[in-house]
DNA sequence: ATGAAAGCGCTAACAG
DNA sequence: CTGTTAGCGCTTTCAT
């Protein structure tokens, strides 16, 4: 069952291979057969295969895009741009959600590899020796996170970190909490150390609580912890968990920011119409996903393997959830 | 260039068959040769192609997800939902964004029909007859909006919306305001007139504002109408427009619930980490999308066309941000 | 339990 | 400009 090449072709007694350039090499033949052909097979309902197709010239017009969590606010403006770069260059785009498992990451990236031309990996946690493995056999490059010899783009948010930081120095806060994501991020790690080295340096106390999970109830649940220090103001891992935060702090009895000030990273959509309306930082993750999808394109049509590093640096915005540090300390509990 | 069937065949001096059998029909062979064959894949790194497979077979394991737009809150959940039951059942999963456009949804309909084995389509946007004939062709389910003679599951929220008017009432209000949404939305419709015959049942006054954008800026901007009013609760579109004008009324002086209250609609994730946390209709888009993608393995697997019109009622959830109508009536401005 | 052979639908030289 | 001829890599009868 179904009108292939050879329906058409016969039914207008020439050659498949006219039908097929008919299609895919328009300017190879005359305009008026080129004009028949498409009539007839629009009239027989042919529908190009497209596993033939990708059988026989060996591309897919696919590519892949794995993301730990679609459902997580910061991936969805991520996926429509990579989906927006992808389609402008006339390849469909494969999702799948590897639920920050490593295990299922990996077996969803052998998978979908061999369905794709080319894969983008998000925030990958699988070990470094079976993504490059990988990388060998397949267009890939890595958003977020950085491997040897792999293209990857990030979005780095130590910069707008420290100038969080700086700026709750201004305001006149002199001990502060971070409080940390999930344990195996790469992220947390370097946001962590960030908020530390640049407290530090202006000789500022820095704690640090966590990991928890980056979710709103990961920072609800934190809260506990922030309020065992006299801290003045609380640097979240990311803006789920700084709403959280600030949430506990609400059901403590704290005004955000009058008495304590908070301020959380990514920007996703919600950071500005939370109440209070949330210092962050911003970072492009629509600008990650279109640069990281073309350095894809650019490996899978010159054939040259990418090595490309890319940085994106947030930077901070400064709204509502921050203020300038209460007059005298908080006293503990 | 590549290790394909017969190269792993040939290194064991047997038949690409028998290789082949190893992997998708393990039944078939015997142990020992099976045990063989993977081993020596393995260790040639042979990997499937997926491309000839599906030739071969004539099915992709594949199936595709149109959605209006995966940056907008409501899909998320959905989109996932979708995925987990598609890779369940071992299928990927292609995704695009239709932009809200008819044009791009034809084209994209048609180019992804044609890579996957069924097609879910949120949505749609474009004229029914060129869905139905394409559904002729593909196993297709339509998310929120039936046609005649196509399978489709709907999240209807009408029920929902009463229920919040009953509510409302419950809590001693007498005068409400309903503030709509994009005025070409057929769910706003279907949510103005329920809240409207709901309030006349129960002999409340009801005002409409309106329309105006699906956004917190357009619940927002529609603040000022509803101030206008002498009500004491207002029902809004969805969630992200209860958000806006939560923050209009608060501007404003006035306070949730206190002194006005306020519901929205579809429980995005936001509705619940708000500050007060929404009252709401919980529409589940997740359920609709795993019925949806259940409806197609069906039709994929059956060979039979669907029809199954399922109706997904949503309902209310109490959470902070409605509560007891305030002892005397506001006054005007 | 395994092998041989015939395609699946399309593209891509190579002729003409 | 168009037709001929081979496959692409895999599955699948049909034999053995």
């Amino acid at each position: 069952m179904g009108v292939t090449l050879d329906t058409v072709a016969r039914a207008l007694g020439v050659s498949p291979s006219t039908v097929s350039r008919a299609f895919t090499r328009p300017e190879l033949i005359s305009d008026e057969t080129r004009y028949k052909i498409l009539a007839v097979a629009e009239e027989l309902g042919y529908r190009p295969n497209h596993a033939a197709r990708g059988l026989a010239t060996g591309k897919t017009m696919t590519l892949a895009l794995l993301v730990p969590d679609i459902a997580n606010p910061f991936f969805p403006p991520l996926v429509r741009a990579a989906e927006d770069r992808a389609q402008e260059a006339g390849y469909s785009m494969l999702l799948a959600d590897t639920d920050e498992h490593a295990d299922r990451e990996g077996r969803l990236l052998r998978q979908l590899a061999g369905q794709a031309d080319g894969v983008v990996l998000c925030s990958p946690r699988s070990p470094a020796a079976g993504i490059r493995r990988l990388a060998e056999e397949t267009p890939l490059v890595l958003i977020n996170r950085a491997i040897e010899g792999i293209a990857s783009v990030s979005c780095v948010t130590s910069d707008g970190m420290r100038q969080i930081v700086d700026h709750l120095h201004t305001l006149g806060h002199r001990e502060i909490v971070y409080v940390g994501g999930p344990k195996s991020s790469w992220s947390n790690q370097e946001r962590s150390s960030t908020v530390r080295r640049q407290a530090r340096k202006h000789a500022m106390t820095a704690h640090v609580v966590g990991p928890c999970p980056a979710t709103f109830e990961g920072g609800f649940a934190a809260t506990e912890e922030v309020l065992k220090t006299t801290a003045t103001a609380v640097v979240a891992f990311d803006d789920m968990v700084a709403m959280g935060v600030v949430e506990g702090l609400r059901v403590a009895g704290r005004q955000v920011p009058d008495d304590i000030s908070v301020s959380g990273c990514d920007d996703g959509f919600f950071a500005s119409i939370s109440s209070p309306a949330l210092t962050t930082v911003r970072s492009s993750s629509a600008a990650a996903a279109r640069t990281a999808v073309q350095i894809l394109l650019t490996h899978i049509s010159s054939g040259e393997h990418q090595h490309d590093s890319v940085v994106l640096e947030g930077h901070l915005v400064v709204r509502q959830s921050t203020g300038p540090a209460p007059r005298k300390s908080r006293q503990r509990q």
